[in-house]
DNA sequence: CTGAAAGCGCTAACAT
DNA sequence: ATGTTAGCGCTTTCAG
C-alpha cells in the first residue's frame, strides 16, 4: 500500500509552511487567493484526503458507530442495518456491524471490540442466550451512548426502538377468533426476552377479548432457530386436542412450522391458520403466502441511529426515549379460513 | 464520551515514564519484573486499551477492510459477508460493509469513501450497472488489494472468488432436458455481468449436449429486481410456444417467475419445470420447493478474505488468483417432472 | 533498567 | 498573510 499524501507532502511541494496548506484547503480567510488556489489545485492533483486516523486522534473521535445484531443473514436485521447505514452515512458516520450469533459470550465480545475500536456510540439487539445485563455497564461509565432495538433490556437507562409487541399479537389472536378458529396456539421465544415475555401478553389478551380460555397446552417455547422450531410444532401437533391455529414470535420459527405442516399432510389455513411475525421478504412467496405483522425495518434502523448520532454528534448521553413504531397486519392465505 | 484513559495517564499515576509504560505492557524485558507487574495491574484496573488511531497513525495501518456488495439484504450477500466478517475476525481485522444499491454510481462512492477511510483491501462485487472499470484504477495505483466475488471484471489485475457458472448452467439444462422438458427458457441477467455471460454461454452448451436447438425466444434478460424479472417472465409465458422449463440467473429473479406462474394457474411442475441459481435459504421454502445451484456462501466469503488478508497483512500485492468453488445442483420439486 | 525525544498527520493557539 | 509550536496516543531509537 502506497503512503497517501499528507499536509506536509503537500506543504514541501509548494515551500509553505504545513498550516498554510491546512488552512488554504479549509478556505480560511487569511490566505491569499493565489497561494489558495495553488494549494487546493495541487491538493485535488494528488488526490489529497485528510487522514481519518489523525484526524480522529486529534479530536478524540473516530466518526464510527457499532452495531451488535443476533445475526446477520435475517432479513429482518438485514434490512434494519440497511436504515442505520443509511442514515449514518447521510451524517458522515461508519458503521461497523458485528454478530453475537445468538451467543451471550460473543455478545460481550462484540462490545468489548467496539469499545475498543472507540465508536461513538453503539446499537444494539440483544441475544437470545443473553439474561445478564450487566456487560453494558461499561458503556454507560464511559458515557458511550447505546440504543437498543427490537430486544431490549434496562429501558430506564438507554434508549430503544421498539415495535407495539402487545398490540401486535392481540391483533393477531382477535384475527384468528374472526376467521373462526378456537384453540389458537402460540409458539413463544425464550422466556428472558422481552418480545417474548410481550407477545405473550398480547396473546392472553387477545384470548380475553375473544372469551377463549388459556389453555397452557398451546402455549409452547422455543428457541430461535429451525430444529427448536419444529420440535415445538411437534409438541403443539402432537397433542390430543390440537390447535386450529398457530402464530410464532416471528416469521423464521412459523417457517419450520409450515414445513412440519405440510410433512403431515395438515392443510393451510383448513386444518390450521398459520401467522408470522416479522414480515420477512419472503413471507409472501411461501405456500400459501403467510399472514404477518409488518415491520417497518428500515425505517426502525434509521430511527435507532437518528437517536445514536443526536448523542453521538453532541457528546452527550440524553435521557432515555423509547420509539414505539407502529406495525400493520399484513393478511395473505394462510390464515384465510373464511 | 469519557476519555478513555492512555498510556501517559498511567505513567503519570505511577510516576515513571511513558516508555517504561509502553515497555511493560508488551513484557519488554529490558523492565525489572515488579516494575512491570505494577503497571499491568494497574493497566488493568484502569481497563486501558491501546488506542487504535493513535497506533494506526504511526504504524500507517488500519486494520480494516472494506466491503462493497450490490445490497445487504439478500440472503447470499450477508451470507457472504458472514464468512468475510469471520475471517477478517479471526486475524484481528474489522470490516466496514457498504453497499452499493445497484449502482454505478454509488459504487464509485463506496471506493472513494473506503479509500479515504484508508481500509488495507477491498473485497467487492460490482454492481448490474457496471460497465465502465476504470473507478478500480485508483486502488492500482495506490497499491491497494482488491479481491472480487461473484461479479467479476479485470481478472488478470485483480484476485477474484467466483463459481462455476457455465457448468452449473449446462447441468441445470441437461437435468431440464432429463426430467422430460423440451423447451428450455433461460432468463439471463444483465448483459454485462460476467455472470450473466457465463450461465448464458452454459445453458446453450447444455442445449448442444441434448441435441436441443437454440430458440431466441426462449433467451430473454431482466435486471435483477422483482419488477423487471416479473416483465421478463411475462415475455416467457406469453410466448404463443410457451416454454416447459425456465431457469433464471438468481433465486429473486426465479421467486418472481413463480409468483406470475401461479397467478396464471400454470402448475409447476407440471407444466413448467422452474430452477434457480444460488439457493437462497427461503429456496425449501416456497411451494413447490425450488431446484437450485447450491452455493457455498460462507467459504466464498471466507477465501475472498483470506485472499486479500495474505495481502494486506504482507503488505504486497500479490499476481491475480482466481478461486472457482464447486456448486452442487440440489433437486427439488419445482423441476420433478418424473 | 529507565527516560527523553522524535515522529506518524493534523489543527489551532500563538507568534511574526 | 504566513510560520512556529504544541499536542492528540503511541512506538522506537538513542541516551544515560
Amino acid at each position: 500500500m502506497k503512503k497517501h499524501v499528507s499536509l506536509k507532502d503537500l506543504a514541501k511541494e509548494l515551500n509553505v509552511s504545513i498550516s498554510t496548506v491546512s488552512r488554504a484547503l479549509k478556505n480560511h480567510p487569511d490566505i491569499s487567493p493565489e497561494v489558495c488556489k495553488r494549494i487546493q489545485d495541487l491538493a485535488h492533483e494528488r488526490k489529497y484526503s485528510p487522514n481519518p486516523l489523525a484526524m480522529g486522534l486529534l479530536k478524540r473521535q473516530t466518526r464510527t458507530i457499532g452495531v451488535i445484531v443476533p445475526d446477520i443473514v435475517t432479513h429482518f436485521y438485514s434490512s434494519i442495518i440497511n436504515g442505520i447505514e443509511d442514515e449514518a452515512g447521510k451524517k458522515g458516520y461508519y458503521v461497523i456491524v458485528t454478530s453475537s450469533n445468538e451467543s451471550y459470550e460473543k455478545e460481550k465480545h462484540c462490545i468489548r471490540n467496539l469499545m475498543n475500536l472507540r465508536v461513538e456510540g453503539i446499537i444494539a439487539c440483544i441475544s437470545q442466550e443473553t439474561k445478564d445485563y450487566s456487560h453494558f455497564d461499561t458503556l454507560l461509565e464511559d458515557e458511550i451512548p447505546l440504543v437498543f432495538f427490537d430486544r431490549v433490556c434496562r429501558t430506564e437507562e438507554f434508549s430503544s426502538v421498539v415495535v407495539n409487541n402487545v398490540e401486535a399479537s392481540r391483533q393477531i389472536t382477535n384475527h384468528f377468533f374472526q376467521t373462526g378458529s378456537k384453540r389458537i396456539a402460540h409458539i413463544a421465544g425464550p422466556a428472558n426476552l422481552n418480545i417474548s415475555k410481550e407477545r405473550i401478553e398480547g396473546y392472553k389478551l387477545g384470548l380475553k377479548d375473544c372469551n377463549l380460555p388459556f389453555d397452557d397446552n398451546l402455549l409452547v417455547y422455543s428457541n430461535l432457530d429451525l430444529p427448536s422450531a419444529t420440535s415445538a410444532s411437534h409438541k403443539l401437533l402432537d397433542l390430543q386436542n390440537p390447535p386450529d391455529a398457530i402464530f410464532g414470535v416471528n416469521d423464521t420459527v412459523v417457517f419450520a412450522v409450515m414445513k412440519e405442516i405440510k410433512k403431515r399432510g395438515i392443510r393451510i389455513p383448513h386444518d390450521i391458520s398459520l401467522v408470522g411475525f416479522t414480515d420477512d421478504f419472503h413471507a409472501s412467496f411461501v405456500d400459501p403466502p403467510l399472514t404477518s405483522i409488518e415491520h417497518p425495518t428500515f425505517e426502525m434502523g434509521s430511527k435507532a441511529a437518528q437517536l445514536l448520532l443526536l448523542q453521538a454528534e453532541n457528546n452527550i448521553v440524553a435521557e432515555p426515549v423509547q420509539i414505539v413504531v407502529d406495525t400493520r397486519l399484513i393478511i395473505r392465505e394462510s390464515s384465510a379460513k373464511r
